[in-house]
This record gives structure tokens, sequence and C-alpha cells, in this order.
DNA sequence: TATGAATGAGAATTCATTCAT
DNA sequence: TATGAATGAATTCTCATTCAT
């Protein structure tokens, strides 16, 4: 997912900002965060320097900016999909096409999201943190609508919900690592629907 | 006398060696890749620069070294722990076990194995595969095992091992997150276990 | 108003590499390829060192336009020479007068060229091969040229060309290494002529 | 030529010494003065590098040792060439066999003697300066002989000395330059005398 | 707003040299 | 004599950032 107007950036008219984020958000997947330098962005988005810095504080803040962006948009589309199915299953597996989407259409974006950046930029360990709290925070929901539908036996449903965020990132990580991820991505969708019903502990 | 390489010269260069990849380990957990100069690293471990370079060919490389060696310490304890139980439940119980020890003493050099480093240093790419690999090849050692006992039901066992990979990740970032983690460490142990049990699919 | 690339803009950059590469010949010349630092040449040019680098990708670099446009300059200031005479003593006077004027006005720059750099830059044995071949050029077409009036005998006019020119470096280097090279440089220019008409076999 | 024993090396037993100015001449001859580093020699030579610094007090000191030996074994095989003929022409001809034999047989070793070094090491200056003159010296003792006998006509035979120096070096370097030197190295030393008897006016 | 020339702190790395053994 | 581990000054080059235009 190519950096997308959100909320954010309120200004649509402002198309160099929004140039520059797209041009970022390419070039750190490409190259990482440290190896990517603002020379590069700035050629990729066909600006000069010096408006780089008429519009983002500094390099680390930009990052920031762009990895909770990125963070925004696969949490705004993993709760789309929970909301798209009705029972348990049914959330988890359209919740998990969203993210797979998302992966294949976006492997490196995704990817930098998951393993990337974090230890090469401090500031963003509180973003990290943030991110993987509402991560759980969104699979949490539906195992305590479950939960108190008795759908799935008394649990911590926290500690499952932080369970599953690490699973699914791990399996749609090792499905990018595969030379062509869109053949198996249903399946593997299916078979992570399953683990994530059997992790939860969801009856019948 | 001309000089020869006696015992006691090759044991002192082996300990240098370590000493320096003892203090690397501390710096680049510390500061992470690229804030950790090559300076503070031969600082940290009281000898000049040449003498890294001695040693070394490069920081790249230093911390790759660094990398498959945390890697491989953390393999063999989840192993060991492995081995230590007798049934699913225990030997779950006993890597965790480890697993949390270990985090829980290194927290910083465990964080930088599990979300450091990756994105900073393109070789290391590779060798985090490997390690992914490797870990989901322990986990699905044992759910293969439990299979074949009837433990646990029919199911693709990589999957569900390269899930569990994950979640435990997951939960032990988080618990490192926390102020005082070894006040939990019990309590988390004993719900990953279950968590890991259902996700299983593990019967009684 | 938006930055413009003005015609002033232009003006002072090209002012600024030519400054650059002004005090590197100068750095050069007096210290040698290695010795001389990109320090050295930025503190003469009175510029910071990333302005070194803003305009050249790097030293080696430097310093084969360096020894080119040097090169460029003898050339073409011998080639004039030639058509200022008439006839073949005239002509070898005229140009040998040029390169007596350019070596003893800029003695460590025209040292740098016949005896310098070789060796320290590799890139540099290409544009010296170049630079001895254009040489020889220059005096093998005067000699062509009396061949065909038949002013000197039938000859290998190659040979003979590559001889002068290296006899030439070798006397004028000399006569660089004597304490007063002004003094004596008309009679030596004077020699150099008869000698060469010697070498080519001239008539009367 | 590579380094050979000349009375400069006494101790005949020294083997290392030897292999150390033997690999030093290999080494520089390939790779230049600055790009050749000690390590380079000492291990071209199968010896540790503190060893190095037993024989020689540093790295400068060695080069100009080898320039040094080199050149003075360049200038007495010119010499013995000049005393092999009995005529101007035939000593010629005899003195650059030599020369051309030597470099074709070590041609990295000669060019750094001709093109190389000077430049990188301040303390050469002089060196190449001794070397130059006693190369001048050994032309115009011939020349002088030739003057008095009336072969050639009234001239400075110091400066034609120099000329014919500098001619050959030009007319050799050139000749290691083609794919196959020693298939033209006949037709080329016969030219050069030609070249060096008309350079002296030699009549008939 | 927009530009890009200019800056310089700071990083990695090299390599001649020393010296305890 | 001989060794090679250890040193650290010195060098090249990068790149985030500034600011006059």
């Amino acid at each position: 997912m190519p950096y997308r107007t959100t909320d954010r950036t309120r200004d649509k008219k402002d198309a160099k900002r929004t140039a520059m984020m797209q041009a970022a958000a390419r070039v750190f997947a490409e190259k990482g965060y440290h190896a990517a330098t603002v020379r590069d962005v700035v050629s990729a988005a066909e600006v000069a320097i010096g408006t780089f810095y008429f519009y983002f504080p500094d390099k680390e803040t930009l990052f920031v900016y762009l990895y909770e962006e990125t963070a925004d948009f696969l949490l705004r589309a993993i709760e789309q999909g929970l909301r798209r199915g009705d029972d348990l299953p049914g959330r988890f597996a359209a919740a998990l096409q969203s993210f797979v989407n998302i992966a294949t259409y976006e492997p490196a974006v995704v990817q930098l999201l998951l393993v990337g950046g974090v230890g090469a930029v401090p500031a963003l360990a509180e973003s990290r943190g943030r991110f993987r709290n509402d991560l759980a925070d969104l699979w949490q929901d539906v195992l305590d609508e479950a939960l108190n539908r008795g759908d799935i036996p008394s649990q911590n449903t926290r500690l499952t919900a932080q369970g599953l965020a690490g699973a699914f990132d791990e399996i749609v990580l090792h499905l990018l690592s595969l030379p062509e991820p869109s053949l198996v991505a249903a399946a593997v969708i299916q078979e992570m629907t399953a683990f994530a019903l059997r992790s939860a502990g969801y009856k019948q």
C-alpha cells in the first residue's frame, strides 16, 4: 500500500507533499531507512531537496509519519474485514483476506512495517508499540464478542489476540518470501483462519 | 627465541574476540545497528579501533555473526526445553520457559534479534530467513510427533509451527515492554502454553 | 519567487569549480598525488570539504581531469608554436619556445604532468598514453610535411617524433632543475632546436 | 630485472633480506608505491611483518633502495653494452640492445623506474636526479669520444646526451605498451640507433 | 513557495609501525 | 632473530541540513 492520503494529509491540493510521501514509501521499502537518503526521496518525487525541508522537519519525522499512516491503513483494512463477517470464522477469514491482499499488493511496504525500521529509528519504538496494541485490540474485540456469545471458552483474550497478531505476521511474511505468493494465498488464508479458530478454542 | 603461537597467545586472542563480540552485543542492543559506531564498540571493549579490524572484516559482518550466534543460542535453548518435557504440554511449557528466561535475562539482545537489524543490514535477510525457518522446524517437530501419537488432529503442522513462532515472539516482546516482566513471566508462560495447545488442537 | 538557475549562479558555480581545480593543481604539484589530501585542496580553495564532493566525484577523478586539462593546454600551446614558424627550424624553435615558456611559468605543474602521478593513479595510464600519443602526433605532422617537401631524408617519422618528445621532456625537466632556468632558457631552446634538426636529418 | 644482489647487499647468507627486496620489486611494480602495502611485500616474501622492520627502517627507505639498485643495474648494463661496440654505431646498437633486453624481460620494473615512483616519494627526487645524470654521463662519454675522433660535429654533447636518454625512454616505453614487444624489438633497436646517430650528427 | 549550492560533523576503514614474547 | 597482535593517526567520503536567492 503506497502512501495514501488520510485525514493526516488534509490539504488535498498539496500534490508535492503527497508525491514525497509516496516516493518515501517506495524508497524506504526498497533500501531501508538508513540506506535511503533524503536525496533518493526527493529524486523519486522529482522535487528539490530544499522542498523536502519545507514540508517535513527532518528525515526521521517523515519516516515516523509514514510508519503511522501505513499502520493506520492496515488497521483500517483489517477492521473493515472484521465487520464484513458475521460469526467468528467469517470475520477472521475476511480480515485475513484484507491483510493478505494488502501484503501481496505492496509486499515491500508491509515488510517494512512488520520487520524493518524498528531499531533504526528510536522514535519508532513508541509508534510500533501503539500499532501492535491497536492490532491486538482489533482481534481482541472479536474474541471478546465471541466469548460473550459463548462461542469460545473462557480465556485471556488479550493474550490470545497478541498471539494471533504475531502468528499472522509470521505466516504472511513467510508467504511473501515465496516466489508466487498469490498462487497459495487462498489456501494460506483458509489455514490461517483454521489456526485462529483453534487458537481461540472455537467449537464446531 | 622466535615468537611462537602458544596456547596462551591463542587463548588471549580468543578472549579478546569474545570480549569484542559481547561489547558489540551490548552496544548494538542499546543503540541499534546504524547508530552504534565501530568506535562505540571498541570503547566498550576497551581496545583500539585497529584491533576491531584485526578481528572482523567490517561492522556489517560482525553484526551478522552476532545475529547468527544469538539466534543459535536461542534455538538451542528452545530445543533443550522441548526435550525436557515428555508430552506436548510439558514440552511447550519447558521450551517457553527457556525462551522467556533468555528474553528476561538479555532483553535488549533478544529484542535486537526479533525486531531490530533487519532492514538495516541487507545481508541479514538471509540469516533471518534461516533463523525463522529453524525456529519453525523446532515447533513443527513436536507437532508432528504429537500428530503421529494422535494427540492433535490432522493439520498443516508447518503453518501451525510458523504461527506459534510468531505468536510467541509477539507475546514475549510485549512481556518485555512491561515494567517488571519477571513478575508476570510465570503466568504468561502458562497462558502461552494454553494458547499453543489450543492452536494445535490438543485434546484434553 | 522560486529559485532560478540564473546566469549569475552558473557563473559563480563555474568560478568555484575553476578555483578548486587551480587549488588542486597547486597542492598536487607541491605534495604529489597521495600526500595531498582532499582537505589540503579544499583548504587551499577555501571551501568546505562537502563542496569538493559536490563538484567532483572523488579525488582520483579530479586528478585525472587536472592531468588531462594540463596535457591539453600544453599540447595546444605546442601546436600553436608549430603553426607560427614556416620552415622546420622555425617551427621547432617556436614550439619549443612555447613549451619552455609554460614549463618555466608553471614548473611544478609541468613536472607533475611529465613525471608525477603515473603509478599513483592507475586510471591515469590511459590518459598518459593518449597524451604521449597526441604529443608524438604533433611532432610527426611537421616531420611528415618536411619529408614531403624533401627537407629531411626518408625515415620512420613516428619513431623520430617519439624520440623528440622524450628528448624535449628530459631536457626541459633538467632545465627546471637548475637554480635559474630563465637565464639559460634561450640558449637551451636554440640547442634543442639544433638537436631536433639533426635528429630529423635536416639538411643545410 | 628483479632485485639482484649487488655490493649493497653484502651478506649473501641473508636470504630473507633478498627475498623481501625481490618481493618488493614485484609488488611495487604491480601496484605502485602507495597501493602496495608493507603487508603485500611480506606476504609475497613469506615472512612476518615484524621481520620487515628488522631489515628496513621503513617502507620509503626500502623503495629508495630498490629504485637505486634497479637504476644501478640498468646503468651497468648500458655501460657494458657501450663497451661492447667499437665505433659509435656499434656502441649505440649494443647499449640499446641491453636496454631493450632488460625492458622486455622486466617491463613492470622498468616502467616503475622510468615513470613511476617519482611524486609518490619525495626522497626519490634526489635519487632520480642522480640516475638521470649518470645515464646522461654514459651517453655523453661516447659522444665526447666520437667528438674527439672527429666522427661527429662540434656540439653541446651534454644536451645531446640528455636528449638521447629521454628519447630512448620514450621509445622503449612505447615499445612496452605494444602487445608483443619482442616481435618488433630488433627493428626498434635499429631505428633508435639510426635516430641516435642522426641526433649526434654522425657522418656516414 | 521552491530551489540547489554549500556546509561540516562524523563514519568506516586502512596501514605503517611498535613491542612483548 | 623472528613473530604477529595491537595500535591509532590519518584519510576518504557521505549525507542531513541550512539558507541566500
